[in-house]
DNA sequence: CGCAACGATGCAAGGAGTGTATTGATGTTC
DNA sequence: GAACATCAATACACTCCTTGCATCGTTGCG
């Protein structure tokens, strides 16, 4: 693993493209430069520039590196001087975990609730599928978590939030539409499919596949996302279907349209998406407890009359 | 700065919440982890974990500190993964870069075109301003940018890609809605103004203010957001009105409507977004060629008819 | 061809980091 | 309250790493 102190003297020298220059601008001599960016190099298994005692020149690694070093300095930085606020006594920060597709629906209301009700609190947020905001909720380092139900943790309590259900997004001229009912899931047998991807939606790419293979339905992936807008502008763009949470429908372009899953055998008990809010009994933050009250709401199911 | 030795120390530790089962994970002692721990303390002016003989306990320092420690390495390790992708000799990579804006309209096309017609060219994308764009393009470390048109740098050369106008988004039952024609700038006089974050669309949040300015109405901004949809979901759930591209009316919830801005005299030249597509003349990367081919389409007035 | 510029390499010195051994503090049990 | 076990912190010695100075080798330019 490299050091950030090498990502500085890449990024020093992609930037000048000349060693001296770099070496001049981090206050050091040539040599070591030059043996930081070999010891770099070596690390990555990467040539990262093309160099002569006339010229330096980025190679593709270089350039595929340079934008993510920059990015991991800057959140290093970032992350250094968030840690000296909340250090520093400001207002008690909280870490809220949410889903992808949380991020979509409750996480917009915390946030708008939060700013009017408790413009003090420091929200740290952080996308996270549900099982590692339950490791986080479990060893302290989520406060708040906004995850689908998964198994009881000791220690870890939770409450409904949200119940929702899976309907179909299909382009606007697509022969599947029928006369606006419910759709069979069979028919969707073969079709250009666009999935979630299973980093960040895993539980929905697993629902989607447990619902095709109940209607004994083969499910042909073509595509993945991770994020609702963007599977909905794949099927707008006629690249196929998806089966999105009936709340998304409001972020729809206007080339989609949507149907219901018929509630054939077996589909009506799988065709549930649950979320909830959870924390850890222990946790003390009064901000935290604070932001659970905002949130003390019945379920409600989210979809078009 | 701290080194990502220490910070993968203190995550071990703040996993483990023991510092000689942390030093067990790590394949080292108990005393070198606990002085890497402190080094990391004095670093960041921060204490870390309360700790005796017989508890270790995170700080709200180490809370803020955890999940961003995480991402760094995670960050660290895709990077990794990434630049030896590139350097092993697959398909190349091209970089590209876009705004806020672009991300909602023009880079969703790219990427559909660009799955189906080179499959084998591997994107990296990264959000960006369009002066860190421009930056980027010079350097080499972005090879196309989706960007606004800004002040042309040498060996820079660009292509209008797409037009657009700011309209009025207000909630459904806004008193301004008035007969559904346009709504005069002067009207939105100290209502509250959702905004976009100066980070991430800096260019739009400067046209809002001129135009507001231009028509010698106060611009009462009352919250900020960096993408489009949020903006939409504040305007949406009551909080206030917004401007945002006319090409964006596709990613409106149904609780919000739009109104052209009345074309009164300033507005009308003020009013106009422009997207262009630029690259270095001295790119010599064939697969960045075979991308702005893709892209090779006059410019387009996007809106509803 | 000669020359200047500049990255790479060799060497020596100082600094940084580790493990072993030990100390000091903390909870628990009696 | 005392004894004890556990465990983080500290001291010391040793090894490795990093730096700067000096020099070499290569590259473009005139």
């Amino acid at each position: 693993m490299f050091t950030l102190i090498q990502l500085e003297s890449f990024v020093a020298v992609a930037e000048e493209l000349h060693f001296g220059a770099a070496a001049e601008r981090l206050n050091m001599t040539q040599p070591p430069l030059s043996r930081q960016i070999q010891l770099l190099e070596r690390e990555l298994g990467s040539q990262l520039f093309d160099r002569t005692s006339r010229k330096v020149e980025l190679t593709d690694a270089g350039r595929t590196l340079l934008p993510s070093a920059r990015q991991i300095l800057d959140m290093a930085i970032k992350t250094e001087l968030d840690v000296r606020r909340v250090s520093l006594g400001e207002a008690g920060a909280v870490t809220v975990g949410y889903t992808a597709i949380a991020g979509q629906s409750a996480l917009p209301k915390l946030l708008r609730r939060a700013a009017d009700e408790q413009p003090g609190v420091s929200l740290i947020l952080r996308e996270l599928v549900s099982t590692d905001q339950m490791d986080g909720l479990v060893k302290g380092a989520v406060d708040i978590g906004l995850l689908r139900p998964i198994v009881a943790r000791p220690g870890i309590v939770s409450r409904p939030l949200m119940r929702d259900r899976l309907v179909i997004a299909l382009p606007a001229d697509s022969d599947l539409a029928g006369d606006g009912g419910p759709v069979a899931l069979r028919a969707l047998d073969g079709r250009p499919l666009m999935m979630y991807s299973t980093a960040e939606a895993r539980y929905f790419h697993d629902l989607v596949l447990r619902l095709f293979a109940s209607a004994g339905a083969h499910a042909n992936i073509t595509q993945y996302a991770s994020q609702v807008p963007a599977l909905l502008a794949f099927v707008e763009a006629g690249l196929g279907l998806t089966l999105v949470p009936a709340s998304a429908q409001g972020l729809a372009p206007s080339g989609v349209q949507f149907r219901e899953l018929e509630p054939s055998r077996g589909i009506k008990d799988l065709n549930r998406v649950d979320l909830e809010v959870a924390w850890n009994e222990n946790n003390t933050n009064p901000a935290v407890r604070r932001l659970l009250d905002l949130l003390d709401t019945p379920p409600e199911d989210e979809g078009p009359a």
